[in-house]
DNA sequence: GGTCGCTCCGCCATG
DNA sequence: CGGAGCGACC
């Protein structure tokens, strides 16, 4: 454990024509470590930084923007700075502001996203679009699709619009147009048609000038490709080009990014290939592990002193990694001191654990410890529920991070489809969504017309149904409702100019009847939605115009708004990424949950590695405690299912982690390997009322699940009585045949001829 | 055309 | 188990 050898300051000054004439250092330099000063003075050429997890990269990352332009070796324009998230690239500006003043504002900082919308508005005419075209979200993007499935007679059933959306989307993160695809592909979807529809998909988007995410990305690099003096233009303006989390770019990304620092190659990638874990929605950590030979002469630094966790996480992670074989390797360590161990906790059933968690969570609040410093991070959004109910019931404010987002919300979407009406009457999608909502009496045989209409003059929907309210083809009543949406539509349309954007919205959202529809509506939620739509009309106050609004809404529109009130937080491990907490729980870490077997059965040897990575990044986010939980029996889609340990306890390495699971919950092979520590427990109160942490459980599980805690969910009968009897003979799907030596309730115990001596519910086996 | 009820499917999620 | 989406029925 001891880094790299100490960094010279004074043998790297010369080596840039160093503008900074006294050897006083800028300030803003002081604190730095030394791969860290490196990270920030290495300007010129290729660069990569590898920076672990809690290595101050953030603070690297934006000190070399700042000197860049202290410097001035670049103007703010001329600095490129790419992000993944919204909020990476919010927290980025904000950072160099405070370190440089306004003119950072000035900077090019963006989501890959944003960056291209930016540049796609000003050259869209070089791409066969018009400068104010459309970007679908998932819904339309689905939506759009159906229809080209449909029109093609295919049976939508078996080949849902979602798989093909899910296909070209991967499609394009690979920079694969429709033309470029090779044959084997197109035959993914409904026998060989995938590479047709994607071409009519394409065509489609092109006539409604409109593009999804991942065209931003590619008709950027078209663009680029196709017109070299573009290109030259921004090799040259984007003097300085800085990449974030590197290790999740896709091949789209990667290319767009080439193409930018072909020219000066002052390129600077910051990623870490221990926290790649979006390698199934197409990031290839192959970018991070090549990067070397991409950029001849590639400067690469190691950002290995962790400021975030005490010894025992940061050991118990490290260990964890280590079992993977496609990394570059990286050994972090730090001063703090040992700390806790992470605890490893073995639990009868997801209910037991939920209120394991909440009995710490009570207690550590006890104790004086912050709310917002607690984190419950899942695998998956499954696990979420029995939590979530959990919580509730003891009463412990919690939020969810990551949830559905604030515009993918239904009501959001309905109300910026009218905005988006008003604003481009040709957004045939948003026409579509809202025509009928609220309820006008529009049904499908109305819609039908309008359609034929459009399709055979060649204009809007909304055109289109202009002219029908004219002629008399529909029913008086249709022909009336269909004749009053228009002529709203076109009102507001003609006060936009004048109107202010956020009366004007809430006059359209009022006018329409959308927002009487969900007054008028009784379901639980209604408030809320209500309250969705109050938020969304007081943040258009912020924009000058309602199409500069869309244009941002678009993009940006994040749910998390602040929210920085005494909650704990609960997401999934991939919603947690560059997030960090005092404390951390962890549950779940069971076979075919975490590793998950989804992403064992389509991607094998790396898809456990890149489980074992989420697994990493999950410890990672603890800077003083991390307990990992695992339950012998879970209840999946309303099954009840016993499980294993997960196999990434078994790679913690021992001295890093206390364990406290109690015999019987699993098997002897398994069990076997754990010493069951004395529990130098977080909760002395329950030492005092229960005794040792075996006992307790023990004695706790006997008890009728109905009567602990208020705990009602799992109502069965009063008493379970197994049908079975000891010295019975039966067989498990898992564990396959063994005989019953002992049973409690409904819970077996099972000597397994294979398997060893395991706890099973009794509905798990059957009679042999 | 609107609503109820049935079936099917879900397993990670950024723009 | 719970939500979404579709088809039969009022």
């Amino acid at each position: 454990m001891t880094t790299s050898d100490p960094f010279d300051i004074d043998a790297l000054e010369p080596s840039f024509s160093a503008p900074t004439p006294t050897p006083a250092e800028p300030p803003y330099l002081q604190g730095l470590n030394p791969p860290q000063r490196e990270a920030v003075l290495e300007t010129d050429g290729p660069l990569l930084v590898l920076a672990g997890a809690g290595t101050g990269k953030t603070r690297a990352l934006t000190t070399r923007l700042a000197h860049i332009l202290t410097t001035r070796k670049a103007a703010p324009w001329e600095v490129l700075a790419v992000t993944f998230t919204n909020k990476a690239a919010r927290e980025m500006k904000e950072r160099v502001t405070k370190l440089v003043g306004p003119a950072a504002e000035r900077m090019w900082i963006g989501t890959f996203h944003a960056l291209c919308v930016r540049l796609l508005r000003k050259h869209a005419e070089l791409v066969g679009l018009r400068s104010n075209f459309t970007i679908l979200d998932t819904d339309d993007q689905i939506r759009l699709l159906k229809q080209l499935i449909q029109a093609e007679a295919i049976d939508d059933k078996r080949w849902p619009a979602r798989l093909l959306a899910a296909l070209i989307d991967r499609w394009k993160n690979r920079a694969l147009l429709p033309d470029k695809l090779p044959s084997g592909e197109a035959s993914a979807y409904a026998n060989g048609m995938g590479g047709k529809l994607y071409a009519a998909y394409q065509s489609r988007l092109e006539t409604l000038n409109a593009v999804d995410f991942g065209d931003l990305l590619l008709h950027v690099v078209t663009l680029l490709q196709n017109n070299p003096d573009v290109l030259k233009s921004y090799q040259e303006q984007f003097r300085y080009v800085l990449v974030d989390e590197y290790q999740d770019t896709n091949v789209a990304q990667y290319l767009w990014l080439r193409l930018l620092a072909q020219g000066h190659k002052n390129i600077c990638c910051v990623g870490d290939d221990d926290q790649s874990i979006y390698g199934w929605r197409g990031a290839e950590v192959g970018n991070i592990l090549r990067f070397e030979t991409d950029f001849p002469g590639a400067k690469v630094i190691r950002l290995e002193q962790n400021y975030r966790s005490s010894g025992h996480i940061l050991g118990a992670a490290g260990g964890l990694i280590a079992a993977n074989e496609t990394r570059l390797g990286k050994t972090l360590w730090t001063e703090a001191s040992a700390g806790e161990p992470v605890r490893v906790r073995g639990v009868w059933d997801a209910p037991e654990e939920a209120r394991s968690i909440t009995d710490e969570i009570e207690h550590l609040k006890s104790q004086g410890h912050k709310a917002s410093e607690i984190a419950i991070l899942v695998r998956a959004g499954f696990q979420m529920r029995e939590i979530e109910e959990r919580l509730i019931t003891v009463g412990l404010p919690y939020r969810v991070v990551g949830g559905p987002r604030f515009y993918e919300r239904a009501e959001i979407r309905d109300a910026l489809a009218y905005l988006r009406l008003v604003v481009q009457a040709n957004d045939d999608l948003a026409f579509e969504r809202i025509v009928n909502l609220p309820k006008r009496g529009l049904g499908a045989a109305s819609l039908q017309k309008v359609h034929h209409l459009a399709r055979a003059h060649g204009v809007s929907l909304l055109r289109a149904a202009e002219q029908i309210a004219e002629l008399d083809d529909l029913r008086p009543q249709a022909r009336r409702s269909l004749g009053s949406f228009v002529s709203d539509v076109l009102r507001w349309q003609s006060l936009l100019p004048t109107a202010d954007p956020q009366d004007l919205a809430g006059q359209i959202l009022d006018e329409s009847g959308y927002t009487g529809m969900w007054q008028a509506d009784k379901s639980p939620e209604a408030p809320g939605r209500l309250d969705n739509l109050k938020e969304l009309v007081s943040a258009i106050g912020e924009f000058e115009s309602l199409p500069a609004f869309l244009e941002h809404i678009a993009l940006v529109m994040d749910n998390d708004a602040g929210d920085e009130s005494e909650k704990l937080s609960v997401m999934t491990l991939h919603a947690a990424k560059g997030l960090e907490f005092d404390t951390v729980f962890l549950p779940g870490w069971e076979e075919g949950v975490f590793p998950s077997q989804r992403s064992l059965d389509e991607n094998g040897a790396a898809g456990l590695e890149e489980e074992r990575r989420l697994a990493y990044v999950g410890i990672t986010r603890a800077r003083k405690r991390a307990a990992i939980y695992f339950a012998a029996n879970r209840q999946l889609y309303g099954q009840w299912q016993s499980s294993l340990p997960s196999r990434f306890i078994d790679e913690l390495p021992g001295d890093h982690i206390e364990v406290d699971s109690r015999d019987g919950l699993f098997g002897a092979s398994r069990q076997a390997s754990y010493q069951t520590a004395a529990f130098d427990d977080w909760d002395q109160s329950h030492h005092d009322r229960y005794g040792p942490g075996w006992q307790r459980r023990e004695a706790r599980s006997r008890q009728n699940p109905q009567t602990i805690d208020g705990y009602s969910r799992r109502v069965q009968a009063p008493k379970p009585v197994s049908t079975f009897a000891v010295g019975e003979r039966v067989f498990h799907d898992k564990f396959g045949y063994g005989e019953i030596v002992d049973i409690d309730g409904n819970k077996l115990m099972v000597a397994f001829d294979k398997a060893g001596e395991k706890r099973v519910m009794d509905n798990f086996v059957r009679a042999a």
